[in-house]
DNA sequence: AGGGACAGAGTTTTT
DNA sequence: CTCTGTCCCT
């Protein structure tokens, strides 16, 4: 953390700022230092955009340009807003405190909680994330009877989501929707009926989030006039992936103020002796400035409705807006750029633009072609073996894919040759059935209008409440005008047999206790752990623990250790946030995808898809799966513009690597147990031969005689980190080359003996000991010879020599092998 | 009410 | 393949 040099009022200026502004480029230096309405950054890849954002805030508030309150700055992750506060902090030190750096999510929750009371919500609303949706959407497709209309629940999400996306509402859209059509009747009906519901349950959805606080901003202009006033500078990064919504939130933000007559609460803080602008009356009223960042060539959300155009038209939406390019790219060597170049190039409707590098040309890109998923992660792993013996670290590599699914075959494989990994924002832990049912229990306290929750968690654990009884309870609530919630609370009233009424009353009397813990009825200050503390109390009193401990299922096992690392998080939470509160923890849950959590551990190799790689960058970059229908997308096919989506999403990929980048593509795919061939993919074909150095092309392995050409190719390659990049020997499958069979037949001869999946059932060799020199047998690598063993217990590993396949590392417990 | 067996469906990206 | 939903039996 450097120290912020001290400013003295009045010696503010350029002199002053001689370290923001030093080594940075002609077209850098315009981007911190212009000042207007408007500025629009075209970044391109790795052109020092973060740099450039983060000196440009800080030399607003070292020239007392504008106080840290003022300053909005609006990135697209958690992580990346935190990494710019840090980086401001860096800068200027504790000056930075009090600016607003959050993504759109997080900077409209504190609005809405702020504003909530003024349209019908308490500020302790509950924020339902898609999952929470598409339950809610699911029970009513089921009431309104949509599915008979064709309708699914998904569709339904996703139309809805689009539709807000766009700042319409069921009423809205009813007004130019085709009404004669019952499918569409039907789908308004269940679009009012969900914001009804969310409305009742004091709900805000993702899309809401952003939607409702515009709507507050146009429905109440006092109230938007408050923040105009407030954030005089706006600042937003990838501008490119902004939606509709948040298109029209920025341009609420920076309106000038609706009433000029407003008392300014901001004028008294002597902020306008260095207010540069000549007539402070007016720059008082005016908008405020507005900075946006973005990369056309890096859209990547139009599938959920973020507006190229919001980018490519920001020159006439703001009049007057400076335009800003950035080309020099620092991060990669040029034969990366060249192929970037090489592969965006075919987008038609971009404007040009060629990043370029003083890099030096670098290494070739790496290409190969597996003949299955497993034998594709094996040269992943391999190569990050090989990388890592040289000297790079773990935690400098990425693999990317394009799907999730994807990953499975990654994790077997580096599980098996003990490669450290950690897969970013995967099957998601907040996700999980027994963390969903933990936050609904947190819910029923802090929001207890929240009736979702309240269901959720009236039969977890088991306590005899079926269907029967809780329709009994909605509509007992419903004749009674209360809540669902406060129904449970007369248990004696509704009308059940004595069994069912003792356990409704041991449920509501665990919410109550917990009540009175994490939300004190007085206006005294809760003890910092008190979320933590109420999250085990109910956990523990509600039995649920209990009923998983008391479960035969092992996976109830994994389930308490998920709690406890819950609970663990919580905790953390209440470290970090001593005056936090049961909502603000809900709203961190909410919000902070894993993504964001799962910080790079040092060490380890990030595995993640390549819209999460987005703003990150590494020494060694692996982008596996580059095939047909899978980069482009098969889906993405037949929607208007996907397959350029598709195109830049690959230059995302391969734009995140500094050194060293892997194309992978595998023959035969695996999927829903069937074996489907694949094809290279088209963009692989974009990027200059020269340019890439193939250890195994598309055609070896397709062409007669595959398995031979590939133990040629191997042998021959040697290549970085030695003869053991390559992928085992050709002749580990035992398969002779089929000469005379055309280029296609073989393949599908030779793939059924190609082991599509690792063998499912989880070996355990027990104990088996091994020592240096012992000489074993693997299934897939043949003989070799053990160097030495490290780990302890079920983690040891075995380093081995193999005779043809080179040198490996080895999982003892998991590995195939025998001693021989 | 709850558990087990079976059938069917869905498989893109995420704040 | 894997997850969900449904049906049927206890």
């Amino acid at each position: 953390m450097t120290e912020a040099p001290l400013i003295v009022p009045g010696t503010a200026g350029p002199q002053g700022q001689d370290d923001l502004l030093a080594g940075l480029n002609p077209q850098q230096l315009e981007a911190v230092t212009y000042r207007g309405p408007a500025l629009l950054i075209v970044a391109g890849a790795g052109s020092g955009k973060t740099s450039v954002l983060t000196r440009r805030i800080a030399s607003l508030l070292r020239s007392r340009e504008a106080w840290p309150s003022q300053i909005l700055a609006i990135t697209f992750t958690n992580k990346a807003a935190g990494e710019m506060r840090e980086r401001v902090e860096g800068l200027i030190g504790d000056a930075a405190r009090g600016m607003w750096i959050s993504t759109f999510h997080s900077a409209c929750v504190r609005i809405l909680r702020r504003e909530a009371q003024q349209f019908g919500f308490t500020k302790s609303f509950t924020i339902y994330d898609s999952g929470d949706s598409r339950a809610l959407i699911k029970r009513l497709v089921k009431e309104h009877e949509a599915d008979a209309f064709g309708l699914t629940p998904a569709s339904v999400q996703s139309r809805i989501s689009k539709l807000k996306n766009e700042l319409s509402d069921a009423e809205s859209y009813a007004r130019q929707a085709n009404m004669s059509d019952p499918a569409e009747r039907i789908f308004v009906e269940v679009f009012a009926d969900y914001q009804r519901q969310l409305q009742k349950a004091n709900a805000f959805d993702f899309d809401d989030l952003i939607g409702q606080t515009v709507y507050l901003f146009r429905a109440f202009p006092e109230v938007a006039d408050t923040y105009r006033r407030r954030f005089r500078h706006i600042l937003v990064d990838e501008y490119q992936d902004t939606n509709h919504a948040q298109y029209a939130l920025i341009h609420e933000l920076t309106r000038p103020l609706a009433s000029s007559s407003a008392p300014d609460p901001y004028a008294s803080n002597g902020m306008m002796i260095f207010e540069p602008e000549p007539e402070p009356k007016n720059a008082d009223t005016a908008g405020a400035s507005l900075t946006v960042v973005g990369d056309s060539d890096q859209s990547i959300y139009a599938f959920r409705g973020a507006d190229i155009r919001n980018i490519s038209e920001f020159e006439r939406d703001f009049p007057g807006a400076r335009v800003v390019l950035l080309e020099q790219n620092y991060r990669s060597t040029q034969n990366i750029l060249s192929a970037a170049n090489a592969v965006i190039g075919n987008n038609f409707d971009r404007k040009e633009k060629k990043l370029w590098s003083d890099r030096g040309e670098g290494d070739k890109i790496i290409g190969f072609t597996g003949y299955s998923q497993h034998d594709e992660a094996q040269f992943v792993a391999d190569e990050v073996e090989a990388l890592h013996r040289a000297g790079m670290p773990y935690s400098e590599m990425a693999v990317f894919y394009r799907t999730n699914s994807q990953s499975r075959a990654l994790e077997e494989i580096f599980i098996r040759s003990a490669v450290p990994y950690k897969i970013m924002g995967g099957t998601k832990f907040y996700e999980r059935a027994e963390i969903k049912d933990a936050l609904a229990y947190l819910v029923a306290v802090a929001n207890p209008a929240d009736e979702m929750a309240v269901r959720r968690i009236l039969n977890k654990p088991r306590r005899g409440i079926g269907d029967v009884t809780e329709t009994a309870i909605a509509r007992f609530a419903e004749e009674q005008g209360i809540t669902f919630r406060d129904a449970l609370s007369m248990p004696a009233q509704l009308g059940f047999g004595p069994k069912i009424q003792a356990a409704i009353a041991q449920l509501d009397a665990v919410l109550t206790e917990a009540t009175a813990i994490m939300l004190p009825p007085t206006g005294e200050v809760p003890a910092p752990t008190t979320v933590a503390d109420g999250l085990s109390l109910l956990l523990a009193k509600s039995g649920y623990l209990d009923a998983l401990r008391a479960s035969r299922d092992p996976q109830d096992e994994a389930r308490v250790e998920n709690l406890d690392e819950f609970v663990a998080v919580a905790r953390d939470f209440a470290r970090n946030n001593p005056e936090g509160t049961i909502v603000d923890f809900l709203t961190d849950v909410a919000l902070v995808a894993d993504a964001d959590d799962l910080d790079d551990e040092s060490g380890t190799v990030s595995l993640m898809t390549m819209h999460t790689a987005k703003g990150l960058e590494y020494d060694a970059v692996f982008v596996t799966g580059v095939e047909e229908d899978l980069i482009p997308h098969r889906i993405s096919a037949g929607e208007p513009g996907g397959p350029q989506e598709e195109r830049r999403l690959f230059y995302v990929g391969i734009t995140r690597a500094r050194k060293r980048l892997h194309l992978s593509l595998a023959m035969t795919r695996a999927q829903f147990g069937e074996v489907t061939v694949a094809m290279p993919s088209r963009f692989l074909q974009e990027i200059p031969v020269a340019l890439i150095d193939w250890r195994q092309s598309p055609g070896d392995v397709n062409s007669r005689g595959g398995m031979q050409s590939r133990a040629l190719n191997a042998r021959r390659a040697g290549g970085f980190g030695g003869s053991g990049s390559g992928s085992g020997s050709g002749d580990r499958f035992g398969v002779k080359p089929l000469p005379g069979r055309d280029s296609l037949k073989p393949l599908s001869t030779a793939m059924d003996r190609f082991p599509n999946r690792v063998t499912a059932k989880v070996r355990d060799n027990g104990d088996l000991e091994l020592t240096a020199g012992d000489r074993i047998r693997h299934v897939d690598f043949g003989e070799g010879r053990v160097d030495t063993v490290t780990g302890e217990g079920a983690k040891r590993i075995a380093h081995v020599r193999f005779d043809t396949a080179g040198q490996k590392k080895l999982l003892i417990k998991v590995a195939p092998i025998e001693k021989i």
